[in-house]
DNA sequence: CGGACCATTGAAGCCTATCAAGACTTGTGG
DNA sequence: CCACAAGTCTTGATAGGCTTCAATGGTCCG
């Protein structure tokens, strides 16, 4: 099985001679609130979307990696904040050059909407988590994920094969509990079970090894992710 | 403020003069897995969303009323279950006949993509509901969620008319615990809470009054659901 | 009027959060 | 290269919130 054809070609061309720009690990790209005059495209790195409520507690909504698409949103302000996990890349280009874009290529809209609907499963299979797993069932989910975004990124056929059960997470442990409705204490104590259980090995703080694969996805309820996907948004 | 001119108009027409379909409380309209074939407008009643893992937990992905639009997936398989939680009428189209429609009409397209969006700023309001706000949180975001849509539905143009404070809530209790990621207990532990603290009554299991609308809305922490939203869908 | 279903309430237990301390990693400067 | 300092992660003890188990109460419908 092969990955498909990059859904890149369709849209994502719009970036193609697009100002670029690097952002330092924590650098914030964009600000919840500010005008969403700007899109933009990952071509390396890590960046974290996240929503704050008032009194502080934060929500981080994903993590995107290259190829992946933010800014686009049905106000005229952006509800979320981008920032970059690590060093990152991304091309910029206006709102309106993408709308417009979208507007005069029937196809490329499409092509668009086909991502829509991945992004939001993605959103209701996160809903999903957070509703109804445990905090270590929401670990072993998450590790699949940055293990199934590996086997993309890579363009690796085999599920099976070896060198995908080497997970990096270039994010803290303060994300991970942002992201999975936790306390970085409690992701501790998950990682540590599942140590226990002998499913992973934590090499260090970013590398994690998966020993049990099966056994993982039997305790994340998931054969795997459903389909090959190249490209996201917020 | 009045809402805003109806969508309906751009694409929704679809379904004009389409063939429609009855359900009583509980019947299932699509069962998750099933051949994505059609796609479904409501006409009157509510739909439920939910998505059950294998060990048989359930979580309630969203509850869809009048205007709304169910049924379109990027896969050929619904990974979701409709039902009806009251008597419902839904008008019936083949998937081919809306995409048709939005391939050929840009219009309707950019219209349905704005529509996606919204869907899109929703589920992240539940991801974050589900992942930071407490149950008592939770439950009053709830109640003003569902007062936001009598408002929606009525185009009752002021925000603080007296009648949008007798809310209803067709779905019963187990509904909105897998909804919220809670047990039915503890939705019913909530409600008496906000009942001791002055903020609700509780007329009968589907009726509810605000008594506090300031005060219940600090507590959700929202001012006001962002934007009119006459559409949804999945 | 009786039965079934749903909701509420109570008591006890479990999971996660909170508070606090110690270990490790990373980066800096001597 | 080592020592130190800052930040991050881990671990432990305790507390709190939600769940589970169990029983009662209420409502709808036959």
């Amino acid at each position: 099985m092969n990955s498909q054809p990059a859904a890149h070609d369709v849209f994502l061309d719009v970036f193609d001679n697009a100002p670029q720009r690097n952002l330092a690990a924590g650098e914030v790209l964009i600000n919840a609130g500010a005008p969403a005059d700007n899109v933009f495209n990952i071509l390396s790195g890590m960046l974290m979307v996240s929503r704050t409520g008032g009194d502080g507690r934060r929500q981080v909504l994903s993590f995107l990696v290259r190829d992946n698409f933010v800014g686009l949103t049905s106000t005229d302000a952006y509800f979320f904040t981008v920032e970059a996990v690590m060093a990152t890349r991304v091309a910029c280009r206006s709102r309106r050059a993408l709308t417009d874009r979208l507007a005069s290529d029937p196809e490329s809209e499409r092509t668009f909407l086909d991502m829509m609907f991945r992004v939001l499963e993605d959103a209701f299979d996160l809903v999903y988590s957070l509703g109804q797993r445990t905090s270590i069932e929401r670990l072993a989910v998450f590790i699949l994920y940055m293990r199934h975004w590996k086997r993309l990124s890579g363009d690796i056929g085999d599920d099976l094969d070896p060198v995908l059960n080497e997970v990096q997470l270039p994010m803290n442990r303060v994300d991970i509990a942002d992201f999975l409705g936790l306390k970085k204490e409690t992701v501790s104590r998950s990682f540590r079970q599942l140590e226990d259980r002998g499913l992973v090995h934590r090499a260090d703080h970013h590398h994690v090894q998966i020993l049990d694969l099966m056994t993982l996805r039997q305790l994340a309820g998931i054969s795997d992710f459903a389909s090959p996907r190249h490209i996201k948004s917020v």
